[in-house]
DNA sequence: ATGAAAGCGCTAACAT
DNA sequence: ATGTTAGCGCTTTCAT
C-alpha cells in the first residue's frame, strides 16, 4: 500500500509538505506541488480516508437514512441528494433504517455513525444516531422540532390538487389513504395531506365526511389497487379522487383498469409527488410535482452549515419547498 | 466525545480490555464484559469507525458504483444489495459514477475508495478504483475478465422471451433497442440480449433482418415511447415486440397507447428484468424476471471471500443467475 | 484474564 | 516555504 510517506520520499519532501501539496494549499511552491503530484501519480497513491477522517474528525460522508429506496419516490429523492452532495465533494451513504433497530426498537448497528451528518426520512425522533449528529428530517412536520426540517408543500400542494379536481368539474371528491383522525402515523406527510384535503373540500363547499369521503387503504401501490376495486365494486359516488402519493395513484389507475373503469371520463384522478412514472402511465397522471431538487439543496445546505460551523448556536429551521401542478390525462376533461 | 478510554475508566479496566469486551471476545470474564457494556451504555459510547478502520484496514463498507439509481431497475437492484450487505453487518455506500470522472475520463474523486470492495454496474474496466479493490462487475459479459462477474441470464432469458411470443402465435417479432452490429456499447447487456433475440428468432425459423427487425431507439423509457410511435406511424409489420429491458417496455406500452394501439390484441409486448412496475402498468407487462436477490447474494459472497481472505489466489469467476418467465396481460392472447 | 506499548496514515500546531 | 513533533481512537502484539 502506498502511503503519504512513500509519496513524500519519492518527491524528496516530508509527509507534511506532501499532504499540503495534495490538498492544494497555497503555502507550497508550485514547483514542489508539481513534484508531489507527479510522485503520487507515479506511485498510484490513494489517500487513506479513514486516517484523514480520524485526524480531522470529518469523513466527508452524509448518511441518507430511509426505510428503503425501492419505489420511484425514494429513489428519485435519493438521487437528488446524491447529486447535490457530490457537487460539494461529499459522499452519500444510504442506510436502511429497517436494519438498524432490534426488536426493542433500539439502534442495532451504529457503525454508520461515522458520517458527518444524517438526512432522515420518516424517522422517529430521539434515536441516538439523530441526536449525536447534525441531522435534517425530511417530511417530518413536527412542531417545535429540535431538528432542522425540510418538507414538501403538503398543505398548499394538496389544496391545489383538490382545487384542480374542482376546476375540472368534480363535485364529489374522495381521498385515498389511511384514516384521518387519531390513527397511528406511518409517515406524517400522509396525515397532513389528508387533513389539508378535508379542509380544502370544506372551503369549496363540498361535502366531506370522515367516514365516507375516505377510501381507507394502505399507503402503497397495492393500496391504490384496492381502492380502485372498491370504487368500482361498491359503486362509490366520487367523480374525482385525490391520492396523497403518486404510488397510491398509479396503483389506483391499475385497480380501476381492472374493473374497466375509464379515467378521467368515469372518474378523475390526481396524485402527489411528481415521480417520473406518472409521465408514462396509461392514462398519464396529473400530479403535484414537488421540488425535489430544492429539498436536496435546502437539506444539504442546512447540514453543511452545521458541519462546517459546529460552534454556531443552532436554531432549528423548517424549509417548505415549492410545487408545480402538472395537468395530464388523468384529469383532462 | 466519548471514547473507548472513557468507557474503560468508567468500568475500571484498560482500553484494551474494554475493546475486547465490546467485541465480545471470549477471553474476557463475563463479569468484566458486563461492567464494560454497562459503562458504554451509561456514557452513550459510540465507536469511532474511522479509528477502527485505520487500525484494522477494513471499513465494513462496500461501494455500489452505478451511473444512477433512478429508475426501478437500479433502485430495486440497489435495495437487494443493501439488504444482503446489512445481513452481514456491512454497509453500502452508493456512488454515482457520473460524478467520478473528469472530462478526460480519469477518476476525479477517489475518496470513496475507503470501502472494502466495489460492486460496479456498467462500469468501464481498468479504472483505478476497480483495480485496487476486490470488485465484482454486474452485467459485464466480458470474456476473460480479470474481475468476478455476476450477470443476469441475458441469453437464456431472451430466448425464453422470444419463444413465449412465438408460443402466443407471434410470427413477426421485432426487437426494440439500439443497433446490433459494431455499434458502441452503452451497457453490454443490451448487445447480448439483442444478439440472443436474433439467434432465437432464426432458430424458430422466423425471418430476422438486422435492418428491419430492429426498432432503433435509445435504451430508456423515452426510447420505448418513440418505438411505440414508430410501430404505429410507420405501420411496422410486427405482431410481437421484445424489449430487452422493462423500462423500454413500459415506455413502449405508453407510446402505443398514444396511438390507440391495443396490447396484446394488435401487438404483444414482453420485457426483461421483472421490476415491480410491470405489475401495475396498463396492460400489465409480461417479462423475464431476473433473480435480483440471487445476484446480490452471489456478488456479496464473492466479495466477502476476497475481503476476508486476501491471501488466497484469485480466480475470476462468472455467475449467471436464474430467471422466471412471468406471463401477464401484455402477451395474453 | 488483563495490561502496556506500539502504531495504523494522516494533519494541526509549532518551529525554523 | 518546509520540517518536526505529537496525537486523533482504536486494535494488535507481547508481557504478565
Amino acid at each position: 500500500m502506498v502511503t503519504l510517506k512513500d509519496v513524500a520520499k519519492e518527491a524528496g519532501v516530508t509527509a507534511t509538505t506532501a499532504s499540503r501539496a495534495l490538498r492544494g494549499l497555497s503555502s507550497v511552491t508550485p514547483k514542489t506541488t508539481q513534484k508531489v503530484l507527479a510522485a503520487a501519480e507515479k506511485l498510484g497513491y490513494r489517500m487513506n480516508i479513514s486516517a484523514q477522517s480520524l485526524r480531522t474528525g470529518k469523513s466527508g460522508t452524509i448518511t441518507f437514512l430511509t426505510a428503503g429506496i425501492d419505489g420511484s419516490y425514494f429513489s428519485t429523492l435519493a438521487m437528488r441528494f446524491a447529486a447535490e452532495l457530490n457537487k460539494q465533494g461529499r459522499h452519500m451513504l444510504i442506510e436502511s433504517s429497517r436494519y438498524l433497530v432490534d426488536d426493542h426498537g433500539n439502534d442495532q448497528d451504529m457503525s454508520y455513525l461515522f458520517s458527518d451528518g444524517i438526512i432522515a426520512i420518516n424517522a422517529k425522533h430521539g434515536s441516538k444516531a439523530l441526536e449525536s449528529h447534525p441531522s435534517v428530517m425530511l417530511e417530518d412536520y413536527a412542531m417545535n422540532s429540535t431538528y432542522d426540517q425540510v418538507n414538501a408543500p403538503s398543505v398548499a400542494g394538496t389544496r391545489a390538487a383538490i382545487r384542480h379536481l374542482y376546476d375540472r368539474g368534480c363535485r364529489h371528491i374522495g381521498v385515498v389513504g389511511a384514516g384521518i383522525p387519531p390513527e397511528s402515523n406511518p409517515g406524517a406527510s400522509q396525515e397532513v395531506r389528508l387533513l389539508a384535503a378535508k379542509h380544502e373540500c370544506q372551503e369549496l363547499g363540498l361535502e366531506f365526511d370522515d367516514e365516507r369521503s375516505l377510501i381507507r387503504v394502505s399507503w402503497s401501490r397495492d393500496g391504490g389497487v384496492e381502492a380502485g376495486h372498491k370504487w368500482a365494486d361498491e359503486q362509490l359516488p366520487f367523480d374525482g379522487l385525490f391520492c396523497p402519493s403518486d404510488g397510491l395513484a398509479l396503483g389506483l389507475l391499475r385497480g380501476l383498469a381492472d374493473r374497466g373503469v375509464h379515467v378521467p371520463q368515469d372518474v378523475a384522478v390526481i396524485g402527489f409527488d411528481g415521480v417520473p412514472d406518472g409521465e408514462y402511465s396509461v392514462p398519464t397522471l396529473s400530479t403535484i410535482a414537488v421540488d425535489f431538487a430544492g429539498m436536496a439543496q435546502a437539506a444539504v445546505s442546512l447540514l453543511t452549515r452545521r458541519i462546517d460551523h459546529p460552534e454556531e448556536e443552532h436554531y432549528p429551521q423548517t424549509v417548505t419547498v415549492g410545487y408545480k401542478l402538472i395537468e395530464r390525462e388523468s384529469t383532462a376533461r
